[in-house]
DNA sequence: AATGAGGCCGGTGATTGGCTCAGAA
DNA sequence: TTCTGAGCCAATCACCGGCCTCATT
């Protein structure tokens, strides 16, 4: 029984590891204890549940924009794919709250200098229709401002 | 306390990368993208636990369970994508309970009910 | 007896063909590599037995 | 020239379990 | 009421982010 580190059983393959599937649990549980009231708690069952729920919404995001991409004959992924990828698939809601926290890491990012206003103007971030879809827009909106920190660069 | 500093996320970029490249279509994405989904996870993180602590609660609970995770995901038509891979911890078993609540909740408490457009899209 | 699952009915037409999508590229990824079902009590031997050897409060908390 | 993959390095936070009592039952 | 199981602590070490070089566009 000990020696091998596989569970026993029918599986003598090459299984992926966890940690390679998966986000880590703590920075998991930390964003659900974020969103719910002090006093909630949270089943173990629960954490590890929108663990994988995580890991597939990043493939169903990102096979969506790479399709997109490879139709436009372009061979790498930008931010302006996955936006157009959550407009595509029914999570415009966020996007509001991303183009904002985007801005953000553009500034983190680039040659230390703040946005351009010509990057920003021309700055190709995905504008979806002005149609609001569900009334949690100016939810993630509202997110979004709670992140960005008051102090400005 | 660390609190999240702007334009930085929470879940390692490193870990959201390598779960996108688990696909073999994705061969070059740059730093940007990851980033707009890494963050997008986060805000989906939080609206997917929202919804399921709002089960908890009709339920009188303080504790969120996988249970109101998986209703959620029936309930929320953005959720709809996550309705192959909810189920796979408890198959059979859970799949009955739920059976049984919601029967239960049926005559008590009506609550939004998934329209079923019928099958003008299915094609195997 | 048991029914065919919840045969899930798809009516969200948005994430309708995505959702196709997926689950052939799960289905392959599944083949390949065998993705393991359950979990393991602990992803590293190391960190465990780290922890087993800390110090603990009378509550069986951790301290310095 | 601009930018991404892949590799290396150093600093660091995720991982981790026994006991208690919220709170599910 | 009974009794399950989630939060609570913080030290190690696997891994994340920031570099580098080289390939690709």
């Amino acid at each position: 029984m000990s020696g091998s580190a596989n569970q026993s059983g029918d599986e003598g393959d090459i299984d992926l590891k966890e940690q390679d599937r998966f986000l880590p649990i703590a920075n998991v549980a930390r964003i659900m204890k974020k969103a719910l009231p002090e006093n909630a708690k949270i089943a173990k069952d629960a954490k590890e549940c929108v663990q994988e729920c995580v890991s597939e919404f990043i493939s169903f995001i990102t096979s969506e924009a790479s399709d997109r991409c490879q139709q436009e004959k372009r061979k790498t992924i930008n931010g302006e794919d996955i936006l157009w990828a959550m407009q595509s698939l029914g999570f415009e809601s966020y996007a509001g709250a991303l183009k904002i926290y985007l801005t953000k890491y553009r500034d983190t990012t680039k040659t230390d200098r703040p946005t351009t206003a010509k990057e920003k103007e021309d700055g190709p971030i995905y504008v979806p229709q002005p149609s609001g879809e569900h009334g949690t827009e100016s939810y993630y909106n509202a997110i979004a401002h709670q992140y960005l920190d008051p102090n400005k660069n | 306390k660390l609190e999240r500093l702007p334009g930085t996320t929470i879940i390692p970029l490193a870990r959201v990368k390598r779960v996108i490249k688990e696909d073999k279509d994705v061969s070059l994405i740059n730093a940007e993208a990851i980033f707009c989904v890494a963050y997008a996870t986060e805000l989906f993180m939080e609206y997917l636990v929202t919804e399921g602590y709002q089960r908890a609660k009709r339920d009188k609970r303080k504790t969120v369970y996988y249970k109101d995770l998986a209703s959620t995901v029936t309930e929320v038509e953005q959720f709809e994508f996550l309705e192959d891979v909810i189920p796979p911890t408890l198959t059979l078993k859970t799949a009955i309970e739920r059976r049984k609540e919601a029967l239960e909740n049926e005559g008590s408490a009506p609550k939004k009910q998934k329209t079923i457009k019928d099958t003008s899209a299915q094609t195997p | 007896p048991i029914q065919a699952a919840d045969e899930p009915l798809y009516v969200n037409a948005k994430q309708y063909h995505r959702i196709l999508k997926r689950r052939i590229a799960r289905a392959r990824l599944e083949e390949l590599n065998k993705i393991a079902r359950a979990r393991k009590p602990y992803l590293h031997e190391s960190r465990h037995r780290h922890a087993m050897r800390r110090p603990r409060g009378p509550g069986g908390r951790f301290l310095s």
